[in-house]
RNA sequence: GAGCCUGUAGCUCAGUGGUAGAGCAUUCGACUUUUAAUCGAAUGGCCGUGGGUUCGACCCCCACCGGGCUCACCA
């Protein structure tokens, strides 16, 4: 193997470039991209990640190289279920089918024909919503409909150099009956994981022991009625298929190795493989689904826009990054500034938004208004409704409004949700001192009769503004400061605010005094 | 035991073989009939340590030290 030193200083391109030579050498003319799925859960952030990255690096070799691919999204649903997830109900039911294969237990949702069945739909309508271009594919319809039998006797013919190959990286128990051969047994349809006895290359066979009953088996290894040990798996697929790229998380180090090794054995070229870092949380520790740390995907578009998901996993694939909520705000501007680059942008390739949008930015795209400021500015006039913050947004882009600047607009709700979910909740509301009372019982009345005609000339948040300003005064605050400090603290929970009658004028009057009221009960309650 | 990532400003992190960067934090200023948002500026770094390659190294190579992860049953 020659790297030659890539001219590409982006790595989907980089990577592009190996799965072109790659292509060159085998003659071939069309790229098949595969991204793989284990059974046991649902879709997750590094799901998201993977068939992101694996899309983007496809995009390149589109970009580079002219020719067709696809990209195949392959369920190893044929596994056997080992054990009962803790996030599905029916669990009883499930215990009388551990070990069948998953599209072969029952879906503890009643929703579909299998488990598998559910966990595919789960994955795929997944993928759908980012707008993923993909062929899902499933395991089981393969190995049942025969797609896999010749390399299945391929493997079979191999079989004494594969276990060769497996065998030194077992534990001395497994090592004794390891086989990549594992018999769906024909009565209980569990997927055996038994020492196959012998093999019958010619027949197409293997010959295994039941260790409960002691009966003996022949079981073909084609049709269906065997799979493979998850690693041969991976390589018998990699030969059968003639996979030409496939990434993995760097847990499978050893895996990419051996099912190398096999599918060399194979006499297959294994495919241009990634590694990627896996995801830490705040704390450097793995993101485990079981563990329940880090961010999940709805958590992430709860909080920022999809594409802002898309920048995060674009940034150097081969280094640990952490994720958890603070990095967020971070990759939502990271994105929209890399938007704006883009369109006088040098090295277009070199731009995280050029493959997240797939080379052509859609209409509208970016923000005039990065999102962290959105944030502060949700928080500090403590934003309940995307109006308030338009209001805002306004004084410094007259006529802004959603269909104007739709993904400012998204920006706004994601904010909103921000600040009611991770700003408001912790706010600190301070009860009145004596003259601040009277100060607040002026305002609530002041705004009841609606005082503030007597300022004509200014705009409504003026007039209101010179309201407020007129209450401080005839109360002995001393300094003034003093009063728009407690409406901050005493109205609103926090140390800084708004300039007040802007903010009066944008929540509304009626709402105000509500607060305001609201404020002077909590106090009178607390003492 | 094997493998991988990582060490850059107070914090979180970018970075390219050619004079060290951003955001936040801090300080000052502008705007404001009080603030805040915002805007402008400043402060702040033997780029982990020691060698090597090079005209030149934060970058490439080696060693060491520190921080962390993954695999060592199953997938």
């Amino acid at each position: 193997m020659s790297e030659q030193i890539s001219t590409q200083p982006s790595w989907p391109f980089r990577e592009a470039e190996r799965v072109a030579a790659r292509l060159k050498q085998k003659g071939k003319t069309e790229a098949l991209f595969e991204t793989g799925y284990g059974p046991s859960g649902l879709p997750h952030i590094g799901t998201f990640g993977e068939v992101a990255r694996t899309s983007w690096v496809r995009k390149a070799f589109t970009d580079l190289t002219g020719l067709p691919s696809r990209l195949l999204a392959f369920s190893d649903d044929m596994d056997g279920l080992r054990k009962i997830p803790d996030n599905v109900p029916n669990k009883e039911m499930l215990k009388h089918h551990l070990g069948k294969p998953l599209t072969k237990v029952p879906d503890p949702f009643g929703k579909f024909e299998s488990f598998g069945e559910h966990n595919n739909n789960m994955l795929q309508d997944f993928l759908n919503e980012f707008g993923f271009e993909f062929e899902f594919a499933s395991s089981s319809d393969y190995y049942a409909s025969g797609r896999f039998d010749n390399a299945l006797l391929h493997v079979l013919a191999h079989h004494d150099a594969i276990v060769e190959i497996i065998r030194p990286s077992l534990g001395p128990e497994r090592r004794a009956s390891y086989s990549p051969i594992l018999p769906i047994h024909p009565r209980t349809g569990i997927v055996m994981q038994v020492p196959i006895d012998q093999v019958d290359v010619e027949h197409g066979t293997v010959f295994w022991t039941d260790p409960d009953t002691n009966t003996k088996y022949e079981t073909a290894v084609t049709g269906g009625a065997a799979k493979l040990q998850w690693k041969a798996d991976w390589a018998m697929r990699w030969h059968a298929l003639d996979v030409d790229y496939e990434m993995s998380g760097k847990d499978l180090i050893d895996s990419v190795k051996l099912s190398s090794a096999i599918v060399r054995a194979l006499g297959t070229e294994p495919p241009v493989c990634l590694t990627y870092e896996l995801f830490l949380d705040d704390k450097g520790q793995k993101i485990s689904k079981s563990k329940g740390n880090g961010l999940s995907v709805e958590q992430w578009l709860t909080y920022a826009p999809k594409e802002s998901l898309g920048q995060f996993m674009y940034h150097a694939p081969q280094r640990a990054k952490r994720l958890f909520f603070d990095v967020i705000p971070r990759a939502t501007d990271d994105y929209i500034a890399a938007v704006a680059a883009l369109p006088t942008a040098e090295k277009p390739h070199e731009n995280p938004a050029w493959h997240i949008h797939g080379g052509e930015l859609p209409e509208h795209a970016g923000s005039p208004i990065g999102f962290t400021m959105l944030l502060n500015l949700a928080s500090v006039i403590n934003a309940d409704s995307p109006e308030m913050l338009w209001g805002f947004i306004r004084a410094y882009i007259p006529g802004a409004n959603a269909e104007t600047y739709p993904f400012l607009a998204r920006l706004v709700h994601h904010a909103i949700v921000y600040n009611r979910d991770f700003v408001a909740p912790k706010k600190q509301f301070r009860a009145p001192g004596e003259v601040e009372r009277g100060a607040l019982l002026d305002l609530a009345e002041s705004l009841k009769a609606n005082e503030m005609v007597q300022y004509p000339g200014a705009t409504p948040a003026e007039q209101l503004q010179n309201l407020v300003y007129a209450i401080g005064k005839r109360h002995p605050f001393a300094p003034l400061k003093s009063w728009f400090d407690c409406l901050y603290q005493v109205l609103l929970g926090q140390v800084e605010g708004p300039r007040f009658g802007g903010f009066i004028a944008l929540y509304g009057i009626e709402r105000t005094i509500a607060l305001v009221e609201t404020a002077l009960a909590r106090s009178v309650e607390a003492a």
